[in-house]
DNA sequence: AGGCGGCATGGAAGCGGTTCCACGTGGGAG
DNA sequence: CTCCCACGTGGAACCGCTTCCATGCCGCCT
């Protein structure tokens, strides 16, 4: 009786039809086990005969390989981790995040790889994921929005898991491949941008300062304006939301009122400095320019379109994904990090 | 020689340190294995003294058990799909999707079922899909935005694995478990708000016509308009997203120039409506009033602040997270749909 | 005092695959 | 004409865990 009340159980009278195994797969083909395992797994050392009687079994029965068997004695699973160590709802609802989901889903297109979703909160969470990472339960890794008092940097490279990060991690160990944007650069050519357009009072609103994508466009805001000989003291932090960005507008228009350029580390945080410019009566872009960072949707959208920098997280998240592919592969290709460049999209908010 | 060079080798020489086994657990502990797995699982039969040992020994060697070796006996994964039938892009960086995620990931957080994302692209992909669900390679599934043509429903009916779907399936089949917001109570009160407003030519920008919420809000949004005698000729369709609402408002302008009232059927249509009416010299509200549908974040930060209808997917989706967990623990609940009502949230655009 | 039921325990049989190894067979080289 | 090798094949061992079942022990009832 005490058996029956446990979680997890089938339910009494659901037993499903079991899935066709091997063995019922060699047993049709006429073949033993062995040679259907061999035929399934890419025929070497199989006959051309074996091989259509071991394909057409499998098309018969509808055979898949049971993963669970499988894993227990290649030791791969067939499955990778994106790990998102944040609390919720923030990065979720980033259209980076989307953006990150959607490369990683087509690097993984043509294979059978799965993909689990690791949101690790903070707290006794991250030592769950960590482990959960560690003891072989996925093949690999990719970590995005990570910041600096994350463990999982430390354990990763300890591991040996294959892992790619989604953006420069903080400590640069060995082995930690990585792929991002040239954050610094494009910090640098945005406010450049500005200058160029004659601005001369210029703020930024930086992202978190314990991510390495928000100092590295901050010091490259810092580094534009000291290059022009102009002022850097105008500066607010954000945490990348729009809320945040509306927040930091206010403080900034409060403290320099003379403002007459923005950067915005996000174009999220970009949208809400808009909004405040307009209801603090400034016109953008005559009054007050405004540049962005990351040209994922939001920027063509706002009143005016959004100038801003472009992020391309599709596409590195798809290398990532391929290099992760290839560390799992063991094919040992550089470990050198990618880095893509900085690029200016013109619209008309500067 | 062949056999180096296939892919998903372990690379040479980084043989893993292998993760304890439960071997190992029960000879530090000086117990059976038999003894060890008891203790670990929940503990019948097994004496205090045997329990303490197996617990510290555990704790020692930091062991956690093979998921797939469990698996491969319990036919239980421990696993559960997020299953996605779209061509990414668009779903992934809609708000409700990370909405989904978010309230998933919450059902799941204090157990320790880990959340797969099936990303289910058109065409051939479908096929595997579906036949990765029916295999037994998670304990059950979370469908989210699936469209008439999906032959997902009849796949899920028919294989019996737990499944609980986020919006109204197509075919009731009996036995589909689904929770939803109520989206036709809810056009009809978005629509009667704009009525009570004073609009007396409203128009709405539908959601796609082979997805329940985008017929049931329409089908709402008109028989308000009936109700009050007024006419329902100016419907335009879009997709959800932003560019399509823009590109819906602008025809409906062409089309219908009087109108003074927009049911949005989502924010984000409502978003790309706003900015077309004031591109084309319409106030809003004072010209046109404006309410859309969702209230996921976006809504507060248009100019003006969008009213709208409460879309409470987190928790939506955290029910849908309880419920499936109780099918997959047998627990015969009912398996009736769970709907939320319709609710108006009046900021400032009607 | 003897028998009986209950309980903690260990042994062993799988779960469904992969892979090592030994075996038979046929063909080419010595 | 042997010998050997390469090749396809089947048998069997294992991967790490759960669970059935038999066993031995203890306490209790008659």
């Amino acid at each position: 009786m005490t058996a029956d009340v446990r979680p997890g159980r089938r339910a009494p009278g659901t037993a499903a039809p079991h899935a066709p195994t091997l063995e019922q797969v060699a047993a049709r083909a006429g073949v033993s086990r062995s040679t259907a395992s061999r035929a399934i797994n890419g025929g070497f050392k199989v006959s051309p005969e074996a091989q259509a009687a071991v394909d057409s079994a499998v098309a018969d029965l509808g055979y898949t390989p049971n993963r669970a068997a499988r894993t227990l004695v290649t030791r791969r699973t067939d499955s990778i981790a994106l790990v998102v160590p944040e609390p919720d709802e923030k990065v979720l609802t980033d259209p980076f995040f989307a953006g990150t989901l959607q490369g990683l889903s087509a690097a993984l297109a043509e294979t059978d790889i799965q993909l689990i979703l690791l949101i690790a909160r903070r707290g006794d969470e991250v030592h769950k994921t960590t482990r959960y990472l560690r003891n072989g339960h996925v093949d690999g890794a990719v970590v995005v929005s990570h910041h600096r008092d994350d463990a999982l940097e430390s354990v990763l490279a300890a591991s040996r898991l294959p892992c790619v990060f989604v953006g420069r991690p903080w400590s640069s160990q060995p082995g930690l491949q990585y792929v991002d944007v040239n954050n610094y650069l494009g910090g640098r050519r945005a406010t450049e941008h500005l200058i160029a357009a004659g601005c001369r009072r210029i703020a930024t609103i930086a992202g978190p300062l314990d991510m390495a994508a928000g100092v590295d466009r901050l010091a490259g805001w810092r580094q534009a304006l000291q290059d022009a000989g102009l002022s850097d003291e105008a500066m607010v932090r954000g945490d990348f939301t729009a809320t945040s960005g509306a927040a930091a507008m206010d403080r900034l228009l409060d403290a320099h009122p003379d403002v007459d350029g923005v950067f915005a580390a996000s174009d999220l945080m970009a949208v809400g400095a808009l909004s405040v410019l307009t209801a603090r009566g400034r016109a953008v872009p005559t009054d007050v320019k405004v540049i962005g960072f990351d040209d994922l949707g939001v920027a063509v959208s706002t009143a005016p379109p959004l100038t801003t920098m472009v992020n391309p997280v599709v596409e590195m998240s798809r290398v990532a994904g391929e290099l992760l592919l290839e560390q799992i592969a063991g094919l040992a290709g550089s470990t050198e990090p990618r880095i893509f460049g900085a690029q200016v999209v013109v619209r008309q908010s500067a």
